[in-house]
Formats: structure tokens, C-alpha cells, sequence
RNA sequence: GCGGCCAUAGCUCAACUGGUUAGAGCGCCGGACUGUGACUCCGGAGGUUACCGGUUCGAUCCCGGUUGGCCGCCCCA
């Protein structure tokens, strides 16, 4: 018995009807990131596990028991890329970009894979956006990556979300830190959750955004990260928040915020949503700065800073805004007899060539029929084509939505119907 | 990886403690109205009740497994 074949767990067909809410984030996305100079890069979606190993790091959930890793027939190990900063800061290092630009800003999109469990806003196959900028320590390419993704959320229309700000410090001041939080917790062990005795061992800096009231208050009551922070780190972070006030982005400073990918070094930030449709999955964008990690691939010693948001998350946001974002025909040709089936289709196709958006039922069938094919299709007007329209070359266009059909030379629907689009333009959205 | 809930038409859901031919609304197609959609009325198509097995005279219903979906934990986008 041959059974249904299904779509691969946690990976899903976005069809039409979903996927303009889609192309409406990415083309913004383009446009803007556009504005702030940043270029967009393709990196393969498989690379050799060993980069996401050294650069996500080896204890991380993410490299641990989350990524898609096979051999290839060659005997090679690949993993299928669980998130995009790793992939392009290989592809930078692999086309000394420093030696040619000594500022680089990319940008990417598509689809990032984790094996993990289902559940709202989180996929086996999910879509991030995001952009590195190369080149610059400074805490000016902090706010301005940081304003970009305002900007970004902004022109989306998202309400509610909140910039969560940290500093992780570098190597000159988190093992310090580092070691005082492991003694700190080690005296409060009794106290701390089974998950967090265990994270003592494998990542201290993980029990400090523990969801457990318990583990919160003895993280709150331990070692702050920005009291240790040595004096340029400091000196960066109050640099980044100064600027972020200039350039009038709210934030809030969050001393737990530590995140899952070991390469961040001094500023790491969260965006999070507060809608309830996104359950816990309230993380829509995050990112950080990674000094060190292009040195650590083998490549030059180049400082950075990158984010990524989930699409998916974004798109969930977007849809229960209620929001959109179709674009309906500007006309549908009906055929009111067989002999005019050429015509219409003629007809069809040179309004087409003049940039005009077309609908027409291949099948034909009653006009009847056909005229509630029109309805559907959402066109804003209908032209009856038959044998009357052809012999005197006058039509008429039909307002779906109600009102008087205006008589139209067959040769002049296109200047017709883009003047009535201008027209509704300029009456405004409705 | 752990715990809980769920799976009936394209969609949302029915089917009385296991009992003939599994129904409705919406959607789809056609007609009433043979050159004009929406509203109304009439008709039609569409199901191996997710899959596999078990208990039973008999299973959509009870049991086991598989697959998929949802929620919490973990973690993240």
C-alpha cells in the first residue's frame, strides 16, 4: 500500500496567500539594509561542520544536538548551516575582503536548519535575515546596526518589541568574571534547579537567564557581568548606550542576557516581542559583536558585529496584524463566445506587455461562470470580449466592486484602467 | 532529549455509553438567469475516519505501535 508522502518534519510549503506577507519583509529588508550601505551575499546552505563546531562552539545546544550533519560521498562531513554569521564570516575570510574594503557590510537571507522540537514560531527549516559588519570595533557600528534593525521593525509596523542590552566583556575580563560566577554559584548550589547544577559545569553564564524564580533570585543577587567589565569594555559599552540615545533608540540593559553561541565578545542584544501569539518564541531578532571569531576561523584579525531575526516570527507578527498585501488583477477579460477566445487572449497578452496585471480563464466556459471567476480573482474590472467588441472596437470595463462600466476603445484599456489605478492611488488606501 | 493534549471532506466541526449507507456549515463545480459576479433557491462532486496491527459478531469510538500537529520544559530566530 503506497502511503500519502508528506513534507519532512518541521519543514513547510509557504504558498501563495502567505507568501506576500513574505516577499513584503524581504523586499523591505533589501531596501533598507540597501539604505545602510549593506550588500547582500548567498553563502551555501551546507558547509564543512567544522567551521560551525570552532565558531558556534562545541558545548552549544546548537552544535551539540541541533545541527543536520551527514557525510557526503567523498567521506566529508557537512553540516546543513544552523544559523548564517559562521558561513559568512567564512566566506570573507575565504575572499580577503579585508585586503580589499577595510569596512565590509553584508547582508543575507534564507533558510537556517536546526533539529529540534516544533512548537510556534520555531522550525526544523527556519528563515532568518541578517547582516555582519566587518572591519570596525568601534561602539558607532553597534548603534548603527542596532538603528537598522529599528528602522527595520518600524517600517514593518511592529509594536511591543523591546531592545535587550548586555556586555559580555573580552578576554581580558570574562575569565575573571567567569570564575567569580562559578564560586558564586557553587555556594548557592542547593538552591539552584536540577538543569543549573548541570549548566554549572557546562556554561555558567546560561543559569543566569534560568526561567526558574529560584535561579532567578540567586542570579540576581550573584556577580554582575558589567561590574566586571575591564576599562575599554566599559568604556565601549558606555560608548554604545550614549549613542543609542542620540540617535533616540530605547533600550533596556540587561546584565542576564547571555546567548547561545559562544563567539560573542562585549555587546550582545535582543529584540523581543511581547505579543502572546508568539508564546515563548517572543525572541524575534538578536545578535552581537565577535571580535575574535575571525581570527579563531584562521582568518585575519578582523573585528565584528552581526544580528539575525526570524523571519518566520516576523511573518507571524505581520499576520496577526491583519495586514495585506496581495495585489489583486487590475482586469479580468471574459469571453462571451468561442470565436473569441484568440482575441481575448490577444488581448490579454498585449496589456500584459504594457505592464498591466491580467487575469483570464483559459478554460472559458459560460460567461456566467466566468464572471465569477472574475469576482474571485479580486480584478477591479472585467471587459466582456465578443464578437460586438470586436467588430465596433468598443468595450466596456466593468467595476467589480459596483458603480457604471465606462465605454473604452479596445485600444485604449491600458491608458484607461492605469488612470483609474492612479486615481484609487491618489484617493489614498483603502 | 523529557512531559502533556490531539488527528473525521479542501477548511471549521458533528456522529447519543462500540451498532445499518460517517453528516452539517463554509468552500468548489453546475443550474434557475443560453452577453455579465456578489444576494437567494436547487442540484452535484468530494472520505480506505492519518497509517499499521490488536480486542470484538461488529471499531471513527476501546488497546498498542508508527507518522504528523499543538502546548510546556530545554534552547533559540
Amino acid at each position: 500500500m503506497s502511503r500519502q508522502i508528506e513534507g519532512v518534519k518541521g519543514m513547510r510549503d509557504l504558498l501563495p496567500g502567505e507568501i506576500e506577507l513574505w516577499q513584503h519583509v524581504e523586499g523591505l529588508a533589501r531596501e533598507l539594509f540597501g539604505r545602510f550601505g549593506y550588500g547582500e551575499v548567498r553563502t551555501p546552505m551546507a558547509e564543512d561542520t567544522g567551521l560551525f563546531v570552532r565558531s558556534v562552539g562545541e558545548e552549544t545546544d546548537i552544535v551539540g544536538k541541533e545541527m543536520y550533519t551527514f557525510d557526503d560521498k567523498g567521506g566529508r562531513s557537512l553540516s546543513l548551516r544552523p544559523e548564517g554569521t559562521a558561513p559568512a564570516a567564512r566566506a570573507y575570510i575565504e575572499h580577503a575582503i579585508n585586503n580589499k574594503e577595510p569596512i565590509t557590510r553584508w547582508f543575507y537571507m534564507g533558510p537556517m536548519f536546526r533539529y529540534e522540537r516544533m512548537k510556534t514560531g520555531r522550525y526544523r527549516q527556519f528563515y532568518q535575515i541578517g547582516a555582519e559588519a566587518y572591519g570596525s570595533k568601534e561602539a558607532a557600528q553597534d548603534a548603527e546596526m542596532m538603528d537598522m534593525v529599528v528602522q527595520f521593525l518600524g517600517a514593518l509596523e511592529l509594536k511591543d518589541v523591546t531592545l535587550n542590552l548586555n556586555s559580555l566583556g573580552d578576554e581580558a575580563c570574562r575569565p575573571a568574571y567567569h570564575a567569580k560566577l562559578v564560586e558564586y554559584l557553587q555556594a548557592h548550589r542547593e538552591e539552584l534547579c536540577e538543569d543549573c547544577k548541570r549548566r554549572m559545569e557546562t556554561n555558567p553564564l546560561r543559569v543566569l537567564d534560568c526561567k526558574n524564580p529560584t535561579c532567578q533570585a540567586v542570579a540576581a543577587a550573584g556577580p554582575n557581568v558589567l561590574e566586571f567589565l575591564c576599562e575599554p569594555c566599559r568604556a565601549h559599552f558606555d560608548d554604545l548606550q550614549r549613542k543609542l540615545t542620540v540617535l533616540g533608540i530605547k533600550y533596556v540593559v540587561n546584565p542576564r542576557m547571555v546567548r547561545g553561541l559562544d563567539y560573542y565578545t562585549r555587546t550582545v542584544f535582543e529584540f523581543i516581542a511581547s505579543h502572546p501569539a508568539l508564546g515563548t518564541a517572543s525572541t524575534v531578532g538578536g545578535g552581537g559583536r565577535y571580535d575574535k571569531m575571525m581570527k579563531g576561523l584562521g582568518g585575519p584579525d578582523v573585528p565584528a558585529v552581526g544580528f539575525a531575526m526570524g523571519l518566520d516570527r516576523l511573518v507571524l507578527l505581520l499576520k496577526e496584524s491583519g495586514r495585506t498585501f496581495t495585489s489583486p488583477p487590475d482586469l479580468f477579460v471574459a469571453v462571451a463566445d468561442e470565436g473569441s477566445q484568440d482575441a481575448a487572449l490577444a488581448l490579454a497578452s498585449r496589456l500584459r506587455r504594457e505592464g498591466l496585471r491580467v487575469d483570464f480563464d483559459t478554460r472559458g466556459g459560460s460567461l456566467k461562470s466566468q464572471m465569477k471567476r472574475a469576482d474571485k480573482s479580486g480584478a477591479r474590472f472585467t471587459l466582456v470580449l465578443g464578437e460586438a467588441e470586436r467588430t465596433s472596437g468598443q468595450a466596456k470595463l466593468k467595476p467589480m466592486a459596483g458603480g457604471d462600466a465606462i465605454p473604452v476603445a479596445l485600444d485604449d484599456v491600458a491608458k484607461t484602467l492605469r488612470a483609474a489605478r492612479l486615481a484609487t492611488a491618489q484617493a489614498g488606501p483603502t
